[in-house]
Formats: C-alpha cells, structure tokens, sequence
DNA sequence: AAGATCATGTAAATCGTTACATGATTGT
DNA sequence: ACAATCATGTAACGATTTACATGATCTT
C-alpha cells in the first residue's frame, strides 16, 4: 500500500483555513504554523496544487486584486472539502520516526562518555531555545487571534511541543547527572 | 547534500555491539532494542552490508558453528570501527519529523469536536499501553544485563521514550479537558 | 505433515529533498 | 542600482517501503 500522498491534506487544510492562497502563500503559511511538525516545499507544492486541479479537488484563478503579478491562487471545490473531511476523519497513522541522538547514545559504550554527553548538552541547549520560541509564539497567538475559531486547536498543538520539549529538558538534566558518575568511573 | 547513509551506521553499531551477526540477526536485534526509534528493513540491510563489504568496512565470514545452514555473518574491519567511531563523535543532525495527530488537530476547526477528540482519546489508550511496554521492558533490561557496560545508555534511551510518552498522557488528559469546554458550547 | 521461523536477496514504486532555472516586483 | 522577496516550476538524486521471490530447517 502507498504512503498515501499526506501532503495533499496539509496543503487542502490550509486552503480550508486560508482560501485563495497561492503555492507561494501555502508554503509561508505552514512556516509561519505548522512547520514544527509539518512542512512541505515547493517542490511538493506545485505539482501537488496542479494534481489536485486535475482532481477537481481544488479550484485555480488568477489572482489580479493585488497586483499586476502573476499568481495562482486555489480554493477547495466542495468535493475537495469533503476528502479533507474524510482525511480527518480517518484514525490517525503514526508514522515512525527516526532519532539519531538515541541511536548514538545506544552505541555510547564504544566511545568515550563524554562524546556522546556533548551530544545531550547540545540538545539541551536547542531545547531551551526551543522552550522559549515556543513560549513566545503562544503569547502572541493567544493575543492575535482572540475569539478566532481555530485558536483552541492551534493552542492544542503548541502545548504539545512544549510539554514535550519541557519534559526533553527535564530528561537531559537527569541524563547529564548520570553522566557524571559514568566518568568518575 | 545527501541525506548521508544513516542506515549503514545503525547496521555498524550492532555489529559493534554483537560481532559476527547475520543480516538477519541485525533486524531481530533492532527489533528487540531500538525499534522505538531506529529500525531498518531487509531490503536496506543487505544491499548496505554489501556495500560496506566493498568498502572494507565489515568482514564476511560464512558461519558454520551453529549448524549446517547458509549464514553470512560480519564484523567491523579496525577502518569500519574508526568510521562508526567518527559518525558518533559527529554533531547530531535532527531530522524534522511529521505528526499527522497534530496536523489533524490543527484543522480541527472545520469538523465537529467530537472528531479530533476521538484521535486524542485513541492516541492516550496507545500512549498508556507504550507506557507500559516501556515499564516492562526497562525492568527486564535492568535483571538481565547488570553490568554491562552498554546498559546505562540503553537505560538512557528509554528513559527518553518514558518521560517523552508521559508528558504525553498529561497532555491528553489536559486537551481533553479542553475538549469538554469546546463541546459544551 | 504442516506451520513457523530462519535466511537472503531483487525489483518496482513512492516519496521527498536539493539543486537548478527563471524572472518580476518592491523597498531602500 | 541593488538586495530582498515574491513567484513558479522542473530535473536529478537519494532514501525507503512494499511486493516479489525462494528455499531450508526446526518445532509440534
């Protein structure tokens, strides 16, 4: 069975949120919101737009209001937005992931300890940094996008992030603690 | 660049930490220790063993001591350990992953509540039973390798898995609080 | 005798990234 | 004028998965 082309459904979903956005527009949207858990490029993008037209899942027009600039612009048919529906729908197949840090640290007994304790202090590093972007990025959705319908759920997923980069510190402090009685040793 | 051939440093690692295994015995092993986040296929396993022949980086030898049957096993060359070595002491690179709950989570305004709550309540019953798995796992790790030398990073990367999957479950259970409010409404 | 598991591999399809390629428009 | 960014796409490459293909051996 095929992987089943998931990025067809980010790209409909933000047509779903942002209606009349070109492949251009898409790809910043998802910069600007999904990009820590979902991103696609351009080179994903406009061949996918264009199988969708084909599909009649999507709808292309020229964009003049703006400028005189070129620019595609789509919006979902309504058989495009019921298979966005459908999608959701669908229970969700979590894809396994890779993690080459833990596939270090499996390997940490033939170097030495503290080789692969750098590793750890610099993934504690980004995730500080990633705690804190995150901590922004909350603040300033929860105020520029008061009483806006997908607020709740754009909050849902941010809190992920930082629940789980939070307890990822709280496992790098622990994870260093160890280190030290290793290399005592 | 190349995405880098991570696979032939997991297939090294285990073959620095269990000399003389088959192909076979490669997957068997992956499957019982870093499955959660490092697996490779059949189909990836033997092409990379062939390849790392070639390069003198493993040795084949035929095995004989187990029975009659066919068996390639290998083992690092001295320049196959150096390597393997090197990729350790290599920065991490993360790759980004993809979260298809939050993607779905993210457009979950265009469908009704109870529809993504139900992927927060499926994901929490997984989440529980991982939890468990991991419990499980992390006891039977710490009766039946005492004092090797591997076992305080095989503890490190469940540790991992455990916090990451507990931060998890409060995270459902703090969402679907959320989702009480949402379907009040 | 049958089914599970050991054991190795190839071929095809799919998916995704990086690099390539181009050019207009906007702001400084 | 120049840099940044808007804007769209293709080509090549690389990585990974699924399906295909085969057959021996062990256990019950």
């Amino acid at each position: 069975m095929a992987k089943s082309n998931k990025s067809r459904f980010a790209i409909m979903g933000m047509l779903a949120l942002v209606p009349k956005s070109s492949g251009y527009d898409i790809k910043k949207l998802m910069e600007g919101s999904t990009q820590y858990f979902w991103k696609e490029s351009y080179s994903s993008i406009y061949p996918v737009l264009g199988a969708l037209v084909e599909e009649g899942l999507i709808m292309q027009h020229e964009d003049v209001s703006k400028s005189e600039r070129q620019r595609n612009v789509y919006e979902l048919t309504a058989e495009g937005r019921r298979e966005l529906k459908e999608w959701i729908n669908k229970p969700v197949e979590c894809e396994q992931f890779r993690n080459e840090l833990l596939l270090k640290l499996f390997f940490g007994e033939i170097v030495p300890p503290s080789t692969t304790r750098q590793h750890v202090e610099e993934f504690h590093r980004m995730l500080v940094g990633k705690d804190k972007l995150y901590k922004t990025i909350k603040d300033k959705l929860q105020l520029e996008h008061k009483n806006e319908p997908g607020l709740p759920y754009w909050l849902m997923t941010l809190d992920f992030g930082l629940c789980q980069v939070k307890a990822a510190i709280e496992w790098c402090v622990n994870t260093l603690k160890q280190y030290k009685k290793l290399e005592k040793r």
